[in-house]
Parts: structure tokens; sequence; C-alpha cells
RNA sequence: GGGCCUGUGGUGUAGCGGCCUAACAUGCCACUCUGUCACAGUGGAGAUCGGGGGUUCGAAUCCCCUCAGGCCCGCCA
């Protein structure tokens, strides 16, 4: 070893110690004759004392040591005199009086400052990326993804789960998201599809007897990205036998329960998690997966609108739609541009408009659309809203989901600007009763929402029968939390008629069911035991356990919005010569692409 | 595929038609300094303003195109 101790771990009870340290010169002080340098590694700072006076050649060695260079010492750690000592720093009672000194290496000045957190352009710190991780910020979360990863295995392992690894290299599935494709050397023209998640073959393991499966899993899917959205993910895969989805919730929820009391006891959590149908929660939230930190639900007024003369509100209704409107507290004093702006917020979620009504501090109504109601039906309407001297409503009248998404976007806004989300509170809840079909406007088609192998509630197993499919709810069911989707599962048919009636609702030939799901269909023949799962994402988790609302900084190494990896320069083209192997030509719009580059 | 935001020394910002021969902070270099800890002080180097085109007597500043990053819609069983 290079060292006898790590950085952060010296304390008084070090004190007369001769020592061997390395690590990164994080902060150099240089007062002269006498110089200090501050070393970190992984574990902490300490500082370093380097005088002349006892040992000259250390001094004359450490001159040209510069930030981020990489240090070997020997020294003796020794009380810091009177008045000296730094109660920021963990080792900050004691010092390294340094005696002897190597460099390890030099370093270039960094484009990103390590001792100083953040503020640069992402690009720059995406490629930079060994850089940025360096930092304390950086490294906090590394570790606090590793402890909760480690937790989940320790637990899973203790619930009598077995840890079991599936295929990288998969089949393509066309439907769900896009695949990315793995072309084949051996069969030219054929390709392997890397997983988007281990679904077939967990439900496989169960055919298998595995009874209690679980996997931190790899998962990629080839579609944009977003700010909680990577094309590669890790998820905890969890498949379990004989169970009811009452089992598979409790397994999660004690899960989650413990992880956070262990991993981040200062995150406030309760328990039981509420549980709300998804209808509820697009009633009440427009979400299926609201944040329940704050209220600021939406609230019905078509009873009321249906009797106005405001011809935005009753051509809604009149044509299926809904008019729900938002109590925003103490907003009654908004301006006409920052009303504006929510308009424009609204705009995002498919609405046309929004219709608003300020309550002045007299109770009276300031409104463009005042003069289509008469005075007693804006008491109405405040009193269904709960409205109180000085707050603003607001409302949107479309078809149903407009109304939800334009006011869920409203609603996620002004609890910005309010200040409404509780940082420390993670506030889990079930979403549960899916629909279990969903009408595909493009493909004029209902497909399945979940996936195809979700049980249908056995209520709704008449509706299934008389072809009622937006009726028919799944025993398919989520985790939300502080407004992120965290975890998604469903119960799975086991009974091959079923499953046949569910193929034949949905837009597949037989062959096509045949050549996609064949294996799955024998398989099941061959005595499946009922069984369910749920797979959370960890990266969400670990955002939310680690309050970042960014998933490229529980990522690792992530990738930019276009997918792009900027440190190693991924994607990239190939030579000529791999592509013959596995029999690919590019097209002109590939190598216009590549020549102009 | 679409909408919006951002792009000025190494880094972060200011400047938003002529006062810019581009300012400030930090980083970097040199010197001074024996108890600092975001050390301090003095001096210095460093950007033609993402790229291209245009408008104008004059462009970092206005317009168009383009590149890159971000947020969002679509997409994500």
């Amino acid at each position: 070893m290079l060292r006898t101790h790590t950085c952060g771990e010296l304390r008084r009870e070090h004190i007369g110690q001769t020592v061997t340290l390395a690590g990164w010169v994080h902060r150099r002080r240089d007062l002269g004759p006498i110089l200090f340098i501050d070393l970190r590694d992984r574990y902490g700072l300490i500082q370093l004392v380097v005088d002349p006076a006892t040992t000259p050649e250390a001094r004359s060695i450490l001159e040209s040591a510069r930030s981020e260079y990489v240090l070997q010492v020997t020294g003796r750690v020794r009380e810091r005199p009177e008045g000296t000592a730094n109660s920021n720093l963990a080792t900050g009672e004691v010092e390294v009086e340094v005696t002897e000194a190597a460099i390890l290496n030099a370093a270039k000045t960094p484009p990103i400052l390590i001792n100083r957190d953040g503020g640069e352009d992402e690009a720059l710190r995406l490629k930079y990326r060994y850089l940025d991780l360096r930092r304390e910020r950086m490294q906090d979360i590394v570790m606090k993804r590793h402890q909760i990863v480690r937790f989940i295995r320790d637990w899973m392992s203790n619930e009598g789960f077995w840890e079991i690894e599936t295929p990288i290299l998969m089949k393509s599935t066309p439907e769900g998201a896009r695949d990315y494709l793995v072309p084949s050397r051996v069969h030219p023209g054929e390709f392997y599809a890397l997983p988007q998640s281990p679904q077939q073959l967990k439900q496989l393991l169960m055919v298998a007897g595995v009874d209690k499966y679980f996997q931190i899993a790899r998962c990629m899917r080839d579609e944009d990205l977003r700010a909680d959205r990577q094309p590669e993910f890790t998820q905890l895969d969890i498949e379990m036998s004989f169970v009811e989805q009452d089992d598979v919730l409790d397994v999660v929820e004690r899960l989650m329960t413990e992880l956070v009391r262990a991993v981040t006891p200062h995150k406030q959590i309760q328990s039981p998690f509420p549980r709300l149908t998804y209808a509820e929660a697009i009633d009440r939230y427009g979400s299926d997966k609201p944040d329940l930190r704050y209220g600021l639900e939406l609230v019905n007024i078509a009873e009321i609108a249906a009797e106005s003369n405001f011809g935005v509100f009753t051509n809604a209704l009149s044509s299926d739609g809904q008019v729900k409107g938002i109590r925003l507290p103490g907003c009654g004093t908004y301006s006409r541009k920052q009303i504006d702006e929510l308009q424009e917020v609204a705009r995002i979620g498919g609405a046309k408009g929004m219709a608003w009504m300020a309550i002045e501090a007299d109770g009276a109504v300031r409104s463009p659309i005042a003069k289509f109601f008469e005075s007693a039906q804006l008491e109405r309407i405040k009193d269904v809203m709960q409205a109180e001297d000085g707050d603003l409503l607001v409302f949107v009248a479309d078809e149903p989901m407009v109304v939800a998404a334009s006011l869920d976007k409203v609603r996620r806004e002004m609890a910005k600007r309010l200040q409404l989300m509780d940082k420390d509170a993670v506030v889990f809840a079930w979403v549960v009763d899916f629909p279990m079909f969903e009408w595909n406007a493009e493909t004029e088609n209902w497909d399945a929402m979940h996936h195809p192998f979700c049980m249908v509630n056995p209520e709704d197993v008449e509706k299934l029968n008389l072809n009622q499919l937006s009726g028919v709810r799944a025993a398919a069911y989520d985790l939300v939390a502080n407004g992120y989707e965290l975890a998604s599962g469903s119960i799975r048919i086991h009974d091959r008629a079923i499953q046949q009636r569910i193929f034949d609702r949905l837009p597949y030939s037989p062959e096509e069911i045949q050549n996609r799901f064949g294996h799955m269909l024998e398989a099941f023949e061959y005595g499946a035991p009922p069984h369910g799962g749920i797979a959370p994402g960890i990266d969400r988790l670990v955002m939310l356990l680690v309050d970042s609302d960014n998933i490229r900084d529980v990522v690792p190494f992530p990738k930019t919005q276009r997918a792009e990896d900027l440190m190693m320069n991924a994607p990239s083209p190939v030579d000529e010569k791999q592509l013959r192997e596995l029999g690919l030509l590019l097209d002109d719009r590939a190598r216009a692409r590549l020549g102009g580059e």
C-alpha cells in the first residue's frame, strides 16, 4: 500500500503516530516559508504542514505541487497549535507535519474546479465527468446510491428472494418502447434487442419454480430523454409466485419504509402508504403520479358551469368535456402578466385557454368571465372551491384528459411558486386499478396500457367479454412519490383462456401472437403458478433520497438529452469492415450525415 | 417531429446598436509573507463575444441559418 491511513480518518487519537498518506491537493496555502496543503481523498480532507525549518527537502519538492496533483506524504500527526483548530473539518483538530513527500502525478489545471461546487455548463461537467465525480457532492451521491443498492440486496435476500441475472442480448419485442438493436454477426440480417425490462424472463422464472426473484436490472429504451429519463436505467426487478396484489404491495412498502429509515433517516415518510385508484388520482390531481406533499386539488364545477352563459364552459360540457378548477391561495393579487404566464403553463397541457376569477379582499369577484355568471352562481363556485378572500381560482374546460393534463401542469407550477413542497418529506402512495386498455388514436386500436400479460380485475371480466374495453380495469399498480412514478407492476395472467381473450382484443393476428409470444404461451401450458411483480426504478429512488431533480446527477456516466456520452463520444461511427461482417450498409441519409461532419 | 430557454478569457457572470481598445469575480503565472484554512498583498498573462451569413456608417448587442446544452410536448407496454 502507498498509504497507512486515509486523509479523512485522522483524529486526536492518532496524535504522535507517523503516517503515510496519499491523495489529491485540494487547496494550497503558501505563506512563504511555511506551506499548508489540504490533502483530499474519498474519506475527507487533512491539513498538511510543510515547514522548511524542519524539512527543507519536502518543502522544495512540494513547491511545485498545485491543485489536483497526486501526492504521497509521510509525517507525524500532531495536535494543531492553540487557537488554530478548524471545526469545519472532521480532521480539524490535528494536522500532519510532513517529513517526506513525493509527487506521484502532476495535474493540468482542471477545467472545472473540484474544490468548488457546480455552476458550470453541464456539457463541460459531462465531458470531464471523472473530474466532476471527484467533487464532494457527487461522491456523496455515488456513495448513497451504493448504500441504497446494498440495502436492497440484503433486504431482498433476507426476505427469501433469489437474485438472478437475465440476458442482455434479448429478442426484439415491437410493442412498447423502441428497442436498442444489436446486429448478429453469426446470423447476418438478424438482431438481438437489449432488454426494455426482464419482463418475460422473470415470468418464465416463476414457471421455473423460482418463487421469489429479484434483480438489479439494467433496462434500455430507445426513446427521448427527460429530466427523469435516461436511455438506460436501473430497476429493482421483482417477481413472486402464489401472490395477490396486496402481497406485492406489502413487500415493496416494507422495503421502501425500512430503506428510507435506514439510509436517509432525516427524511419523513408516512406509513402505511395511502392508496388511490387511477380514476381518483386523475380526478383529484389530473395525474397518475400526483405529488401528495401539497393539496391544490382539482375541483369539478360542471354543475354550476352548465347553468352559466359562458359558451366555452357550456360547449365543453355538451361535448362530453369537463370544467374543473384549482384554488390558488393568496394569488388573488396576481397581475395580468402573472396570469398570462399561468395560462401558458396550462397550454403546455393542451388547454386552449384558462379562465380565472380573482377573489378580492372584500370578497368581490374580479374576472373577465364574471359577466357570464349570476352572482348566486359565483357564490356557489366560491363555495364548492372553498375560496377565501384573496384567492385566485383558475379553470380549464375541455375534454377530460386535456383538463387533467393542463391542471396538473398548473398545479405543479404553483406548488413550486408557492413553495409547497417539503424537501425532507417523501410521500409515497399506491395508485391502483389502472385501465387494462388504452385507445391509440394513431393506430386506431386498443393497446395494453401496462402489458398484455397483465391480469384483468376479476370484477371486469364481464366487460371484457362484452368488449367494453375502456371500463376494464387491470390488476396493475404504480408506486408514486413526490410526483414521480417510482415503480410499476401487475398481477399476471396465468390462465391461458383469459390470456387468449386479451390477445383477441389487441391488434395482433394469430401469427403475430405466435411469433411474439408463442414461447410465453407455451410455457404457461406447463403449469404456470399465479404470479405477479413490480419494478421500482432505482435512479428515481436515488434522486428522491439525495434531493436531486435530475437523473443525470445520480447516474455516474449519464447521457445528454440527445442520448450522447460526451466523455466517451458515443455513439460513434464504426469501420466499414465491422459493418461488412454484420451484413450492414449505411443508407444515403446516414452516409451524408457522417460525410458532412 | 415541435415549443421555449441558454451559449462572452480556463470557469461563472456583466455588458443588450457607437462610451467595448469588452468589465467583474474566480482560476492561472510571478513576487512578498512562518499558523493559514475560500490565507492575504502586489504585479501579470489570458476572450474578437458558439459558428456562418445578413442589416447598418458602425454589431457581443438587431435579423436569418446553423451547432451545442437544458426544460417541456409528442414518445416512454
